[in-house]
DNA sequence: AGCGTAATGTAATGTTATTACACCACCTTC
DNA sequence: GAAGGTGGTGTAATAACATTACATTACGCT
């Protein structure tokens, strides 16, 4: 059951044991249905989610496990869509660039050092230290240029 | 009274009358509120001081106005605040870039077109087709910098 | 066993945003 | 100048998103 989610799951286990944190029975649940959704969820939909397996789940239980995985890098939230989204490379240091569709809401993360190094240095020359590790750009993705509906 | 702020208040009307829309009463007051605030704010702290002078607002007031108000895009919303913040330079063509700080919660508007037109070109090299309009970069303001606390 | 800290449960509340419908002002057309 | 359409606003209710505060449990350590 669940096989082809081991993985990740494992990934983050080790993970967060190098930084003395632990992937508890709860957070494998949470973790385990974000990754299963594929793309940026909301938290009550996650709530939702996880109340079929854990009925006492409540707000807190969903937002207090979402801020633990956002904090060790395993998931990020999207400002712009109100959602989280597990980062497809959290076990590996990375500068990511959330792509984020105004249309279909997908995201897609671009890890490109290169260019957020150029955009940090551009910007400390107006004296402001850019966060290098969540930038989020909106636009439309691939799919969604085609369509204008 | 309220004499430094008609020169905004006059613009945006004849932006406005530009796209045939209209600055109504309304649509004055709160954008009078919105610049004497100086920086970000949020839907209810203006709509408490929309009520002092105008005691039937409610929320729907204020977010049709602020709608209307982003549309013709005289304020903006940022999204990583939910706060809203006039536009600096609405009247004009531009291509702003919102620096928000993560820490004072200041946001400062750039206005690069050379560097968004290179992230446009980078971007679009991976499909995406970036939204010019809103871009929106975390991190600290210059005097945030200083600070550890 | 006794203690301290991390994790979770639970109830209530706070904050942000939308829906739905009523009403009125204004303009156009007949 | 009545009828009808549109845009703007009023009003009540509710939905959606998030946090606080405190109780309880789990677990490692002495
Ligand atoms: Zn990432
Ligand atoms: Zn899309
Ligand atoms: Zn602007
Ligand atoms: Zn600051």
């Amino acid at each position: 059951m669940a096989r082809i989610m081991d993985a990740p799951l494992d990934t983050a286990e080790s993970w967060l044991a190098a930084r003395g944190e632990k992937l508890t029975e709860l957070r494998r649940e949470v973790l385990s249905l974000l990754l299963a959704n594929h793309g940026p969820i909301k938290a009550y939909d996650l709530l939702a989610a996880l109340q079929k397996q854990r009925p006492g789940a409540s707000p807190p239980t969903v937002y207090r496990t979402l801020d633990f995985l956002v904090a060790a890098g395993i998931v990020h939230r999207i400002d712009s869509l109100q959602s989280f989204v597990v980062c497809p490379t959290f076990h590996a240091p990375h500068q990511g660039v959330l792509l984020v569709c105004e249309r279909c809401h997908g995201v897609e993360e671009l890890d490109s050092p290169l260019w957020m190094e150029t955009m940090r240095r551009e910007l400390a020359g107006s004296g402001f230290a850019m966060n290098q590790h969540e930038l989020e750009i909106k636009g439309l993705c691939r799919n969604c240029q085609v369509v204008t509906v």
